[in-house]
DNA sequence: CCGAATCCTTGAAGATACTG
DNA sequence: CAGTATCTTCAAGGATTCGG
């Protein structure tokens, strides 16, 4: 998810660029949550049973890698890591919207069938 | 990409819902040239080098299952297909338009790094 | 022209166990 | 608390070939 040549589309087309931003399965849910505020490791993790410490761990650094998510760390013990949208990631809030109300109006379509 | 428990959040989680009916690495892609108006199949894979037949045919007849796309089969020889957007596919256009506005503002940003 | 049918490769996702 | 480190699995993506 780094090398990028002339060949694919990324940083050309803005559908292919954000295909790969997003393209992690807890992408944009991660990126909702993170909307509302900055959040630790820990409550982010109970906000989205589903998924194991491992597998969050990695979309957070990829979003991170992405330029979206910062991600602060505080030399404590306990450890205490916290998570906040970038302002670039802060831009993406209108796309979370639009998909939070097309996928409104896609589950209700989907029930009524 | 066909059963559902209870247990994910397809049609919970609207967030959820999107990721999955998006997940296809060319759907935001196809869905935003289909957005333009009727294309044949031909046409489509003109305008996305980079794909092969296969590919393109799976990713569309994915958008069909999901109701987003329709396919309409004219008996001819040679074949004629056509694709387009359903009403729910329409709907989507909101997420394309933000989707395109933060791509070029991501891009703009990583550029100038 | 628009596929279907195969086969293959890759890597994302997750389960599990361990750690500063 | 917030991770790493492995290992396994599974399906998306793609290359290729064939067909109506």
């Amino acid at each position: 998810m780094e090398n990028h040549d002339k060949q694919d589309l990324y940083l050309v087309c803005p559908y292919v660029t954000a295909q790969k931003v997003v393209a992690g399965k807890w992408a944009v849910v991660v990126l909702h949550h993170l909307s509302g505020g900055t959040l630790r490791f820990g409550q982010l993790q109970r906000l989205m049973p589903g998924l194991t410490q491992a597998t969050l761990t990695k979309q957070l650094r990829a979003l991170e890698s992405s330029g979206l998510v910062r991600r602060q760390v505080y030399p404590q013990v306990p450890p205490r890591v916290e998570y906040s949208l970038t302002p670039i990631g802060q831009a993406f809030r209108p796309v979370l919207d639009s998909i939070a109300q097309w996928g409104e109006k896609y589950i209700a379509y989907m029930q009524q069938r």
